[in-house]
DNA sequence: CCATTTATGCCACTGAGTGGCACAAGCCTG
DNA sequence: CAGGCTTGTGCCACTCAGTGGCATAAATGG
């Protein structure tokens, strides 16, 4: 924080007002967390969050869309990456033209599947994303206070559905489809946002209840890794099922 | 219309006054589709709709949620049939016990997967939601206000959210399954989503563009249950679908 | 040190959504 | 066809999210 403190071994050392950008919004989404948190997201109004970080509202939307956006912005930041990730493998795939060797993180038989490369690109985005000083804490808090905000769920839902029309676009670019209307990579997109989205209940779910957890009761991204992957094995299993009627008892 | 027509053949004659709420409901809804649609939702301010329908913004609440709601009735009503449809087959198939013969609508071989009883509650709610007079019209300009409105995809997307969730507390107390935390169920129901949601989308597409179409310029609720057949049938291809890369040219 | 860009603050404004209360219209008695 | 009772509606004032415009302050680059 000293002026004079030269940065040991920063890569190219972002512009110093970038800094400020980063750590205003940083702020600015930590507040938020914790006031929402604690009094509940529509008793927290707009005026009061700016006036703990000593903000004017309208810088605040400068940064952030809406009140919700804020609230799920640590969730929101894994999709940015995962379509970034997601592009890379794709820019990938075509250069080799081939989908074995393209991707690193499968050691599969043939061709791998459209979900499946999805899924590593989401689970890449989870690492690179975590790797950011406690995300994993800051994503918890955030799904907890989605689960009883229903204005968050509708938003969230609202941003995964854009991310998924983007990542459409670039699917349409890059892969052999049966035209611009072939459902399949849409099928494929919103099957992983469901197992996305129940691996993330789950994994809030295991860890404790605690409404501000301690850093250390905070479970760590290598178990929601873990989640994905099972959630989206578990999907054919969904498609399958079979409606046994239970039994009256 | 005349007070002394006799109804001659009515049921039970619903009584007078529920009539009156009907009207307006339907007004309402009505009046919003044409003015959201000509001139744009966020154009069209609610007192504006109010003063159309000569309601007061108090009363427009008392029958909607917010804004976005009344645009999305028609659709949203589809999803309310849907649920109740379910309910009664899963009693139907608890009461017999048997999943082959309790659904009439099938002649299926051996127990149904439940991706399929769902679809075809989905198609009886289709079925009984378009019996009322040109609610196709209805939920074409509905679907198409929706693509150009983000807010109502967030609401759409939300209200279908706590569909499903309803839906899953139906079928964990009426289905043999492995524990509350079952994911299977859950995205057998999002899965149907998708194949709705694409199926809407496909039937909206292929709908001249006609942004005030005529009665007769409408596709009927039959080509939409035929698109949802398809998509349903669809959604495993997208699960298997292999990444080919396209050759760059 | 000055000029340009870029982020911020301030202020006034629109419009969605809510709460409270008084009023009127349908509705069940006798 | 009174009477009270329930239920839906109108009106009014209020909160608060979100926006536009313009002046100012801070970083950047010469």
């Amino acid at each position: 924080m000293t002026p004079a403190s030269r940065t040991p071994a920063a890569p190219p050392a972002p512009p110093l007002r970038e800094r400020k950008k980063q750590r205003t919004r940083q702020t600015l989404i930590d507040t938020a967390l914790t006031l929402f948190t604690r009094r509940g997201f529509g008793s927290v109004t707009l005026d009061e969050l700016c006036a703990e970080v000593e903000v004017s509202k309208r810088t605040f939307f400068r940064y952030f869309t809406s009140k919700e956006d804020v609230a799920l912005a640590p969730l929101h930041d894994v999709w940015r990456a995962y379509q970034g990730e997601l592009a890379a493998r794709l820019d990938a795939l075509r250069a080799t033209g081939d989908a074995a060797d393209a991707v690193r993180t499968t050691g599969s038989d043939g061709p791998q599947t459209l979900l499946h490369l999805m899924r590593d690109a989401l689970l890449a985005a989870l690492d690179r994303t975590a790797a950011d000083t406690d995300w994993t804490r800051r994503a918890l808090l955030s799904h907890r206070l989605a689960e009883r905000t229903p204005s968050m769920v509708a938003h969230g839902l609202h941003f995964c559905e854009r991310t998924t029309g983007d990542v459409l676009e670039l699917l349409h670019g890059a892969l052999v489809l049966d035209g611009p209307d072939d459902p399949r990579p849409r099928f494929a997109g919103e099957m992983l946002l469901s197992a996305h989205r129940h691996a993330l209940a789950t994994w809030s779910a295991r860890a404790g209840a605690d409404p501000e957890p301690a850093p250390a009761d905070v479970p760590d991204e290598a178990q929601l890794a873990a989640l994905v992957r099972e959630s989206v094995a578990a999907l054919a299993d969904g498609l399958a099922l079979t409606a046994t009627p239970r039994r009256t008892g």
